[in-house]
RNA sequence: GCGGAUGUGGUGGAAUUGGUAGACACGCUAGUCUUAGGAACUAGUGCCGCAAGGCGUGAAGGUUCAAGUCCUUUCAUCCGCACCA
């Protein structure tokens, strides 16, 4: 009999595969079409390891699944091959990165090809090769034509010791990553002029289409924080002295409402009005130095050392617009310019940051809330249970300094405030507590409960980030904009509540009512339209928005293998190099070292640097600065489709009958590479290029393999293990893909387990022996059907691993996909014993079998299945259909209890009445003993499942 | 600090979404067989207890006939972001 041998199996077939062009995508099918794919890798070292297996097996399992159901399925692969590695490669021995980057393709092509990998090599594409980055450099020609390519002044981590920009990734604890040494220096700033992307243009879009996707939901959430938008207002200020008198200044703010509580402003050291005014003043010599300092000093030392410092701008001040006051500007490092407009109206009595630095330089602290004053819009039309928190560190003879989370909880339920104080309002008492000591200033904490229907709302007025809580029974219905659940705003100035189902505004609140300046009138009723410096908010649908800032960046200068994109004409002005003069191909390069001005090696190149001008033809220059290998990456799923076309990046014809990709895999990236690539697939959606704005329907954010020991595997620590190592130890890629999907959801990290393998292996082992023992017995007895009696255990046997495996894979659970197939080999084993062994039912329940596990182990699935007496490839179209039929029970096993616990167990036919069933159970022996002569209270009958007896 | 998750046997992990907790494996224990192996097969294996029985999903409360699952509170770990105005 035939022996279980992975080792020429896999071989065998992988060449079949090949030969057969069995995974060569045909594009234009008229099938439905099924595209997907793992992030593709950068080749580094020979070698692959366990993440990469699993990173590709994923998409492979799924794709192999799809494809055995009907689908035409199109499963890419390629390399991303710019990358720092090479390059360093290249500094240090002079080798070529090209060389060094092809031995690697070479090397990862053979490792994904032993992997069993059914991808489309006839697709295969290489970001370094000119045919790609042409296109590449045509993606950059588009987004600059459309504006969303522009330069400007940037500062980037510079490193003084290799004389080269950092990216942010390259920088450890303050220092170059080559130069991490006690005695080599920190890294430093240094302001270039370079390329920006201009995806802050789409925000707004992206941000609004994430809750859709079907995405892991936390790089949802990673994502909708990178994006970092606020709401808020800004509010103009009119400057003040040494000549600025025509001039105004920006400001963002979220709590626009403190502008009365303004006592000073801030501003960023890099905010253009420092740069203009700052040297009429009599300090000027101090802002400079202060500045001077605050520019170099990186934002790792900014972060390390959080005691706030500035300078003010002496004789220069702004008028506060609400109330007409004059207050002084200082400049401190605290204001990022990054953010909002670098420019920080200062409201000490509301914001610890302002209170810190306005306490350190005694700048004047105004609060602007009065006490126990709240509008509730609630309050008032249904007189709910309202109260007002008090203020003073002295509370009922509690001391709040002192109080501890529990003890202030009592103390509201006991009187005073009869509201449960929220933890984060405790949290908030508690931390504030830190930076006023006491007393504590204003405190307004409200809870409304309408009378019937238990809806309470939570309004944490006094935090900056005030918050709402709404519910309704078990369901929250309330929120802001957007309608959807949120816990936390922003701004907790205006707080509008709507009926999730209705949309009504039930609740309007305004986070502290009446202020000190007799400005009522301008609250009180919401109605504040008129009022020039928050004229945007009309309502709280029209706040607007901010951005994190410094996000889009682009040019990494070291990367060599980058690509340029423009050229420059004669007056330094960037001319997009047109179409037909791409691709600007990378010179040949014989010094790989940065040229030490921040500037690529390619600046050293003259004769490639200097090229004229591709729209006059006059004199000109190239641009040295690279791109950042994002954006290879953000345009790849549409070149995979037309790979090889030197016509076009991609037919928009194929782009749109394939776009977007079905399934994307990924355990890297959550934010950078994912939303670079949204940004290119809406602008592309955009120009009519795409069908769709987002090029992933479904991303899969999958969890690292760990080490043995629970740790990360890692090169330094050397415990790395390579995936052909396992395979050629004899066990197999089948063992090893299937093992990899057995361990845990591909979503949950867990350990590798050297133990584990063997297991798997003896489970493909099992099914492979059970074919072979069928395919004998068959012979032997010369017909295959032959009754047996046990037929309906069999076929429900397979049925039910059926509808397990196919619910399981489409829901990405492989884990519990591989434990229903064991089960079912369990069972079938188990009935082997008693039976004739070859029977139609056999035939068809190994059939069964072998097809459900091609996905996993699709060497030994295609053998199989040539055994059991298949001409052509299981993988194409071949997925068994479930049969409900073979499911249907007899009879149901059904617990009894009482009181919640199990006492018995009772099997009834499948089609008994509720009325026996509850005598039987109430017949049995043990409950008759629990049930000690009373008549039960209460029977409950869950259908199918359980009888409840309540005594 | 803010945000997001996760907590179930000795281990990896299941649990039909409120219905018999621990599927499937690893490991361990005992046994069978033998060409003596890091093989295969059989049985057992949450904890306490000789047993009847009791206890069990990080902890504490609650809702329910019924809670790993829902609600409060709390602890721990991990991951993002971080002086975001």
């Amino acid at each position: 009999m035939k022996r279980y041998s992975p080792k020429d199996i896999e071989t065998k077939w992988q060449k079949k595969w090949d030969s057969d062009g069995t995974y060569v995508a045909d594009l234009k099918s008229d099938k439905p079409t099924y595209y997907g794919f793992a992030m593709f890798n950068y080749p580094s070292g020979n070698s692959i390891h366990l993440g990469h297996a699993k990173n590709f097996t994923i998409p492979d399992v799924l794709l192999r699944y799809k494809r055995q159901n009907g689908f035409e399925t199109f499963a890419p692969v390629g390399f991303d091959s710019f990358g720092l590695p090479a390059e360093n490669f290249a500094i240090k021995t002079g080798t070529p990165p090209r060389e060094t980057t092809d031995k690697a393709i070479e090397s990862y092509r053979k490792q994904y090809r032993a992997l069993g990998l059914g991808v489309d090599w006839s697709r295969e594409i290489d970001s370094s090769l000119p045919e790609y980055y042409r296109w590449t450099q045509w993606c950059f020609t588009q987004l600059h034509k459309a504006g969303l390519a522009y330069q400007k002044d940037s500062a980037q981590w510079w490193c003084t010791k290799c004389k080269t920009v950092l990216a942010d990734e390259q920088v450890f604890s303050g220092k170059c990553w080559r130069h991490d040494g006690p005695d080599d220096p920190l890294v430093t700033k240094k302001t270039l002029h370079q390329w920006f992307f201009k995806i802050t243009d789409y925000a707004d879009d992206i941000l609004e289409a994430t809750d859709d996707l079907n995405w892991t939901p936390w790089v949802k959430t990673a994502q909708k924080n990178w994006i970092g938008r606020s709401e808020g207002a800004t509010v103009t200020y009119q400057l003040k002295g040494l000549g600025a008198d025509e001039a105004t200044i920006d400001v963002f703010t979220t709590a626009y409402d403190t502008i009365y509580g303004t006592t000073f402003m801030v501003l960023a050291p890099e905010h253009p009005v420092v740069k203009t005014y700052a040297q009429f003043a009599d300090n000027s010599d101090e802002i400079e130095a202060y500045t001077q300092d605050a520019l170099r000093k990186s934002d790792i030392d900014r972060e390390a050392n959080k005691t706030k410092t500035g300078v003010p701008i002496d004789g220069l001040s702004v008028v506060n617009p609400a109330n007409g006051n004059e207050i002084p500007v200082w400049v401190a490092d605290y204001v990022l310019m990054g953010y909002g407009t670098g420019a920080v109206m200062a409201v000490p009595g509301e914001d610890e940051r302002d209170f810190e630095f306005a306490n350190k330089y005694q700048l004047p602290i105004v609060y602007t809330t009065k006490q126990q004053e709240f509008v509730s819009y609630q309050d008032i039309k249904k007189e709910p249970k309202s109260y007002i928190v008090a203020n003073s560190a002295e509370f009922n003879g509690m001391n709040f300094a002192e109080a501890k989370p529990k003890i202030l909880k009592k103390l509201f339920e006991d009187g005073a405030a009869q509201t449960t104080v929220n933890y984060k309002v405790r949290d908030w008492l508690i931390s504030r507590q830190r930076y006023w000591g006491a007393p504590i200033p204003i405190i307004h904490c409200v809870s409304c409960f309408t009378p019937d229907d238990a809806v309470a709302a939570t309004i944490d007025c006094a935090d900056h980030q005030g918050f709402v809580d709404i519910k309704s029974g078990k369901k929250r219905i309330l929120t802001r904009k957007r309608e959807e659940n949120i816990d936390r705003l922003n701004s907790g100035s205006i707080v509008a509540l709507r009926d999730l189902e209705t949309k009504e505004v039930i609740h309007v609140a305004v986070r502290s009512v009446e202020f000190f300046e007799g400005v009522d009138d301008l609250y009180q009723n919401s109605n504040y339209a008129n009022q020039t410096f928050c004229r945007e908010f009309k309502d709280v649908d029209e706040l607007r928005s901010v951005y994190d800032g410094n996000r889009p960046g682009y040019s990494a200068q070291l990367d060599t293998h980058g690509i340029v994109v423009v050229s420059y004409d004669t007056l330094s002005k960037p001319v997009a190099v047109p179409d037909d003069q791409l691709p600007v191909e990378l010179p040949e390069i014989d010094d790989y070292r940065p040229d030490g001005e921040g500037r690529s090696p390619l600046a050293k190149v003259d004769d490639w640097v200097n090229a004229p001008c591709p729209e006059c033809g006059g004199a000109g220059r190239r641009e040295t600065d690279t791109m950042d290998g994002y954006v290879c990456s953000s345009w790849y799923p549409m070149r995979y489709l037309s790979a090889g076309d030197n016509t076009q990046a991609w037919d928009p014809g194929l782009a749109k009958k394939w776009m977007p990709v079905d399934f994307y895999n990924g355990g890297d990236h959550a934010t950078a590479h994912l939303l670079y690539a949204r940004f290119f697939t809406r602008f592309f959606y955009e120009q009519g290029l795409i069908g769709d704005p987002e090029p992933f329907k479904q991303m899969y954010f999958h969890a690292k393999i760990l080490a043995p020991d629970g740790t990360f595997f890692s090169k330094s620590k050397g415990n790395g293990i390579d995936p052909l190592e396992v395979i050629d130890s004899g066990y197999g890629a089948d063992a090893l893909r299937t093992y990899i999907m057995f361990i845990a959801p591909p979503d949950v990290e867990s350990p590798w387990n050297n133990d584990g393998l063997p297991s798997i292996y003896r489970f493909l082992n099992r099914i492979f022996v059970l074919v072979q023992e069928f395919k004998t017995a068959s012979s032997e007895q010369g017909a295959v059907s032959k009754e047996t009696g046990r037929d309906a255990e069999i076929l429900k046997s397979a049925h039910k691993a059926i509808k397990k495996v196919t619910n399981d894979i489409e829901a990405i659970k492989f884990n519990t996909a591989i434990s229903a197939m064991m089960t079912c080999v369990n069972e079938l084993y188990k009935i082997k014993e008693q039976d004739r062994f070859a029977s139609a039912a056999w035939q068809e329940a190994l059939d069964v079998l072998v097809q459900l596990v091609a996905p996993f182990a699709p060497h030994m699935a295609e053998e199989l299945w040539r055994d059991l007496g298949h001409e052509d490839s299981i993988h194409v179209d071949h997925w068994p259909e479930l049969d409900e039929q073979y499911l249907v029970e007899d009879t149901m096993k059904l617990a009894v209890q009482i009181n919640g616990k199990v006492r018995a167990e009772i099997e009834m036919s499948a089609d008994a009445d509720e009325e026996s069933i509850k005598n039987e159970a109430l017949a049995q022996e043990n409950v008759q003993k629990h049930l000690a002569g009373n008549a039960p209270k209460k029977v409950i009958y869950v259908t199918g499942r359980l009888v409840s007896v309540v005594v």
